[in-house]
RNA sequence: GGGUUUGUGGUCUAGUUGGUUAUGACACCUCCUUGACAUGGAGGAGGCCGGCAGUUCAAAUCUGCCCAAACCCA
């Protein structure tokens, strides 16, 4: 007997454990063998996962809770198999959003300040939303290894990125990765900052088109149709497809663009769509990357107009110092008045807008740092890399395969980490000198490089690289850096978790840069997870008012039940819908097994677990039987991601199996059964609970773990246990008995029944534990299986019997086996079912016992069906006069005499 | 416009290599305080598995087209 409180409660029991977990580090991966971030050299570690480090916005929404329950689930899982798990934690600190809020709370711009005071100021705030962000996470019960815990801004951290800058810059032009040219680049003037195209999205918006007249030069006029007449200033060329007969004259006509009077030449190009506006097209430097095709394409001039904070420059003349909307606006106007504006007209239009600010970018020619993209690299690795679901593998390809353009790398902004590089300070000298590894970390506009003299010029004088990086290449190398890079050799981890909207940024970024720097794969496995709707279907958002926090839902229910939501909420990868009454169910589970585990401690001592040779009866190895079918599954879902499904049928057993049926039937026993048999049972029911416990605990760790505590012979914490071995009940299912009946079919046998008569009883008015005259049991297993626990639990003496019941018997239907027929009768199967189901089922029957087959008419021909595939559907009645319901189950025919 | 994914009782969801009685949960109706649990137990109703056509003896499952939704890319 053990003490038990009456219920569970999981608002103490929850902060409790987690404080208890927090001290005594039960999630801290082997040090011995691990790598890890502190440096550790040399590897074993099992099970590695590539934690995404996430930006620190403050809050961690039920996306983020889905994405961590998986990670969370598969690291307790292989940890109670044994392996060894390291389960990081970082942080993507550095980024522009910080910068904003930033500059927004001290109210500052970011150039009032010193580079050094405003990275400390955006250091302070990113720790701020990190506690945040931690507290949710504990509050949720993840297990990550804090001991492993990393941030993108912390120095250690980012002298690996700039270690890896200078790796990937090393060699000459065809080994190195990286380089500096002046190209187009994506860019926003809202930040001011250079953006890749992963940051860069497309908003449908409607706008204006507007038809331009083009006076001719030597020629006649044309007319153009655009959406951007503020960029005529930038006008450079103007295209026709070529096979447009209403230009096939005119290519190499000149015009004078309207308003600005730069001349410009009619060219032919393929990429012109000939059915939009006029046909004719005006090329700018630059309106989108189309212009940039065409203006490499044909060598064009170029025009830049645009200012880096949006405005228009001096070429644009009058117009300089508009914003772009208003010089949209002006210049339509002036168009106007000049006569040159023909019609306008609305448009749909897509627009390339900022990511992070949906400020519309524009593209400028700049001087920048680039990554080269080596697609066929990356693409290798990739298709190395088993993705789950695995069709996002072919998202990632359509992403690379459609890059144009090198990543661009550099961003003029403060807070992120600083290119190592300077620029040799005599202004004839070109040269650009890259630190080298032994000076990181550093910042170049606070100090000089070891070099000394420049060795082109010989100048003494540097002036540091102001642009910092991209903060992907940060993130981008977090598998090194959680594999303990850049000691040791590395080794890909096991698992990266992600969200599908980062496959085309963070899962394409750290491909292409492990391969760069290793040439390895960054992650075995890559498994996707889908989004989080709200109850009614739609994106989450504040707006609509469907959103639900995690913190919200666990103060509702609980962690462990808000857990075993989103694990079955749908199969990893795809969008699940958060809804509340399964958080309920989930939470009405967990009740339902601190039942069963209360009524089965009052059972158990301190002796239970040890308990040698128990005198198990049927039932004991069939509920053995069924856990050791149950764990095995479990351990195949767990193994292959499918958390919805190893749940629910750990649930299903519990729910099912062992306390409907298993807890009914030896109940008698565990009340006043002999020592032997009360023993057996005893021990049965600890090992059902305690492996089902132990299966949960992924889960659910919280409640798994009050229960464990209070389980006898249990040391220390559920989640350093192990899993539950199969063997126990395995061979049940094999061993036959003298009539060669497994003990499985007994147990099936005496479950089904006593569920049965409940059922009888619920049916006929009767309280479930109305005792019975008798009850007859006839059916295959004649007379060798045992009645004790079946007798106890409906309450009534129980015969088991051969043969056949003392009724009559009327066949009424037959039951054909379509995998036998189908193919055996091919086309003719369909009336050969027909004619069995119109027979007389009495002959039917008769041919069966008596020939083992049966012959029928079927279209004028005779086909003989073996016995074996047709079964024959009776009933039974009970003769007159006699007081008896009979029950028929699957395998047996009950008789109860009330 | 292109691509990917999805479409199963009122709601959410499972369904392995095609095999005929389509899973579970929640909600709903009826009955039941029986020695863990009324956050429980027993039973019931509720589906032309998005639509159409095809392959096959047999389709929720395979093929094609269409419709709808979501996401990604132009």
């Amino acid at each position: 007997m053990t003490d038990v409180p009456d219920s569970y409660d999981p608002e103490t029991a929850e902060p409790k454990w987690q404080d208890e977990w927090r001290q005594s580090g039960v999630y801290q991966h082997d040090g011995d063998s691990g790598t890890g971030a502190d440096g550790d050299t040399d590897s074993n570690t099992d099970y590695v996962i590539d934690t995404p480090p996430p930006y620190p916005t403050g809050q961690l929404h039920l996306g983020h809770a889905l994405g961590w329950s998986y990670m969370d689930f598969a690291a307790r899982f292989h940890r109670l198999v044994g392996d060894d798990v390291l389960f990081p934690q970082g942080w993507d600190c550095h980024g522009l959003p910080t910068e904003v809020k930033v500059e927004e709370e001290e109210d500052i711009h970011r150039t009032d300040v010193p580079r050094e005071e405003f990275r400390e100021l955006c250091v302070e705030y990113t720790e701020d939303r990190i506690d945040g962000m931690k507290e949710t996470m504990q509050s949720l019960g993840f297990s990550q290894d804090w001991s492993a815990e990393y941030r993108t801004m912390d120095a250690d951290y980012w002298a690996k990125t700039q270690r890896s800058f200078v790796e990937m810059a090393a060699g000459d032009e065809d080994e190195s990765y990286v380089y500096r040219d002046e190209h187009p680049v994506n860019w926003c003037p809202r930040c001011e900052t250079a953006i890749a195209d992963a940051e860069v999205e497309n908003v449908d918006r409607e706008g204006t088109l507007h038809y331009v007249t083009f006076p001719g030069v030597g020629n006649d006029d044309i007319e153009i149709a655009t959406t951007r007449p503020e960029l005529l200033a930038a006008c450079v060329g103007m295209a026709v497809d070529p096979d447009d007969e209403r230009y096939a004259e005119r290519i190499g006509d000149t015009f004078e663009v309207p308003l600005f009077g730069q001349e410009i030449e009619l060219l032919a190009d393929d990429d012109v769509d000939g059915d939009f506006g006029t046909g004719a097209v005006m090329i700018c430097t630059f309106g989108d990357k189309q212009d940039v095709d065409w203006w490499a394409e044909h060598d064009l001039d170029l025009r830049p107009v645009f200012t880096e904070d949006g405005h228009l420059g001096d070429l644009a003349g009058e117009y300089a110092g508009l914003t772009i909307e208003e010089a949209k606006k002006t210049i339509a106007d002036d168009l106007d008045e000049a006569g040159y504006l023909g019609d306008t007209e609305p448009t749909d239009q897509s627009v390339g807008a900022c990511w992070r600010c949906d400020t519309p970018i524009e593209i400028l020619s700049k001087e920048q740092w680039f990554v080269e993209v080596r697609q066929d690299e990356i693409l290798e690795k990739a298709e190395q890399v088993d993705w789950i679901p695995d069709h996002m593998y072919d998202r990632l390809v359509d992403w690379t395969e459609g890059m144009e353009w090198d990543w661009v790398i550099s961003r003029q902004r403060v807070f992120a980490t600083p290119i190592p590089a300077w620029f040799c300070g005599n202004d004839d000298c070109e040269h650009v000198h890259v630190a080298s590894i032994d000076e990181l970390p550093l910042d170049p506009t606070e100090q000089d490089p070891a070099i000394g003299d420049c060795p082109e010029c010989g100048a003494s004088d540097w002036e540091g690289e102001t642009d910092v990086m991209d903060t992907w290449m940060d993130s981008s190398i977090s598998p090194m850096h959680v594999q303990g890079w850049p000691d040791g050799e590395f080794t890909p981890t096991t698992l990266r978790e992600q969200g599908h909207d980062i496959i085309r940024t963070w899962a394409f970024y750290t491909l292409l840069r492990v391969t760069a720097l290793e040439d390895e794969i960054p992650w075995e496995e890559s498994l996707v997870n889908g989004m989080v709707f709200g109850e009614d279907g739609n994106k989450m958002s504040k707006s609509r008012g469907n959103a639900v926090g995690p913190e919200e839902a666990i103060e509702e229910y609980s962690a462990d039940a808000v857990r075993q939501a989103l694990a079955l909420g749908g199969q990893p990868g795809s969008d699940i819908q958060f809804q509340w009454k399964e958080v309920k169910s989930s939470s009405r589970f967990v009740t339902k097994f601190w039942n069963i585990f209360q009524f089965s401690a009052e059972h158990f001592d301190e002796d239970t677990p040890e308990m040698g040779a128990p005198a198990y009866r049927d039932a004991d190895e069939w509920i053995l039987t069924k856990l050791s079918r149950t764990a095995e599954a479990v351990e195949a879902d767990m193994e292959a991601y499918r958390f919805d499904s190893a749940l629910r049928r750990l649930r299903e057993f519990v729910w099912n199996d062992l306390a409907d049926d298993y807890l009914e039937l030896v109940k008698g026993r565990l009340y006043e059964g002999r020592p032997g048999e009360r023993n057996a049972a005893r021990h049965a029911l600890y090992t059902a609970v305690s492996a089902s416990i132990r299966m949960l605990a992924p889960f659910s760790p919280h409640f798994t773990e009050e229960v464990y505590d209070h389980l006898p012979g249990t040391e220390g914490s559920v989640h350093v246990a192990s899993w539950p071995e199969v063997e126990f009940g395995a061979d049940a299912a094999d061993v036959r008995d003298a009539e060669g009946a497994t003990a499985e079919q007994k147990g099936d046998l005496i479950a089904e029944v006593a569920s049965e008569i409940r059922a009888w009883k619920s049916d006929a008015g009767m309280a479930l534990n109305a005792d019975l005259d008798r009850v007859e049991v006839y059916s295959e297993l004649g007379r060798g299986w045992d009645t004790y626990d079946l007798s106890e639990a409906v309450n009534a003496p129980v015969y088991p019997e051969e043969g056949r019941p003392n009724v009559e018997l009327v066949p009424v239907g037959v039951d054909p086996d379509h995998s036998v027929i189908g193919p055996q009768f091919r086309d003719k199967a369909g009336q050969v079912v027909g004619a069995l189901e119109s027979a007389d089922f009495n002959q039917l029957k008769n041919q069966k016992e008596i020939e083992g087959e049966i012959t029928l008419e079927v279209g004028g021909e005779e086909v003989t069906i073996e016995g074996e595939a047709v079964e024959i559907e009776e009933e039974y009645r009970a003769e007159s006069g006699e007081e008896v319901e009979v029950i028929e189950t699957d395998d047996a025919t009950v008789l109860v005499f009330p």
